[in-house]
DNA sequence: GGCCGTCCATGACCTACATCAAAGGCCCTG
DNA sequence: CAGGGCCTTTGATGTAGGTCATGGACGGCC
């Protein structure tokens, strides 16, 4: 993990009692305002509460793999989650990093498109996937929610693209810096010193570059 | 445009008289089925007739811009359009080639997050954004379609960021006429001998590659 | 406290793809 | 039908970033 203290910080800050799925107090959420229940009046909420628990994972741990039966969608509470696709050689490819209030597991197969595993210590929010469908064709304005955060979705993916096919490594190390800034002020911390708790090898997987060009970057970037 | 007879054909097959964007007969459509409009009753359809128009664009004139105020959606009938961003520099990530059926403009924010240009001469259905929220906001049908239909663009996206993130020059040629060939099927058109309608600069854009080593990865394919 | 595994940094070298350059084909237009 | 654009192909050469190898720092575990 190492990097920056914030870092270090954070992580004791954290830390807590590892507990077996919960019912969770939906009207206490600290990331309501980020996700998909935004939208929901107090009795709304009630009825999300009750098909929903909590779940937490620790570093490195899975969530689920690519081809799995989707049976669940997620909500980020606390830590970090990547999500990757792999190829046969076992070439990765990460296709987003995600934290406190994103939304993961939409799939229009059966099955997850992607796998999708702890960075830091995480705390979720599991939706059996039936029973949250009954709830948003109950609730339009929920469906309304989740397509706007689809197309969010899209149009972070596009830029992601752009960085992919046409960015250099420096430029693509620099706009990764800034997402991961963007970001955490998005969420109420600090923009400068930056949190950054994935390894050299995720970020690189996550740039289409290798740990080496990454490291080597990094410290280009520090010094110049 | 070049490549293959199947195309020279099916370019003389559109050929037809320009005319000025006019009431479409949404009854008729004959890629409904592929659409948002799939889900509709007759009654309904009726709604969505009053509010489209139908326009119809030539190979490389501009759909809109990214950063324009998005003020329609569209809906290709016939024909192909690319979607792409460009960097201050002019270097180009397509985000997607579009064929019929395919559904375009999606933005949450006021303005396109790319820009959309014809490829061959397009024919599309144009819907003005704020009546066409005001129907999928009566219709949660519609809107659970939409849905549907954008997530499955993120896994287009996902898958494609991999290729370009993960995959060789050969591999993303590969991939890149496979795709083309099944959506090809899709459309009911042939699978092997495939219509490759845009330019080797374009599926260089598209891919992350230049036009020469598409060129190259071209006739290394033809002859291996 | 010593051992191991993982992560990170850095150097030496290599290669896939980019860049630069040139020429032929096709289409349009005058 | 001659001339100019644009697209494509192909060759020669350059280089950003990959690969391989080494060593040091840190953390967990017996």
């Amino acid at each position: 993990m190492a990097s920056f203290d914030v870092k270090r910080m954070s992580e004791l800050q954290e830390a807590q009692p590892r507990a077996a799925p919960l019912r969770a107090p939906c009207g206490a959420c600290t990331v309501r305002h980020l996700t998909l229940c935004a939208t929901l009046e107090e009795d709304e909420l009630a009825e999300m509460s009750a098909i929903v628990s909590s779940m937490e994972i620790g570093p490195g741990e899975p969530l689920f793999d690519e081809g799995e039966p989707a049976q669940h969608l997620f909500n980020v509470t606390t830590g970090a989650v990547k999500i990757y696709k792999l190829l046969a050689d076992g070439r990765r490819q990460m296709t987003g990093f995600l934290f406190a209030g994103d939304f993961l597991g939409l799939a229009n197969e059966e099955t997850y498109a992607y796998s999708a595993e702890a960075v830091t210590r995480t705390v979720l929010c599991r939706f059996p996937r039936r029973k949250l469908e009954r709830l948003l064709e109950k609730y339009p304005k929920m469906e309304h929610r989740l397509l706007g955060m689809a197309s969010h979705e899209l149009a972070v993916a596009q830029e992601q693209m752009l960085l992919l096919g046409r960015k250099t490594a420096r430029e693509k190390i620099a706009s990764f810096l800034l997402m991961l800034s963007r970001r955490s002020v998005q969420r109420g911390q600090n923009a400068d010193p930056v949190a950054v708790p994935m390894s050299r090898n995720d970020i690189g997987d996550y740039l289409g570059l290798t740990t080496e060009t990454v490291s080597r970057t990094f410290t280009q970037l520090k010094q110049g």
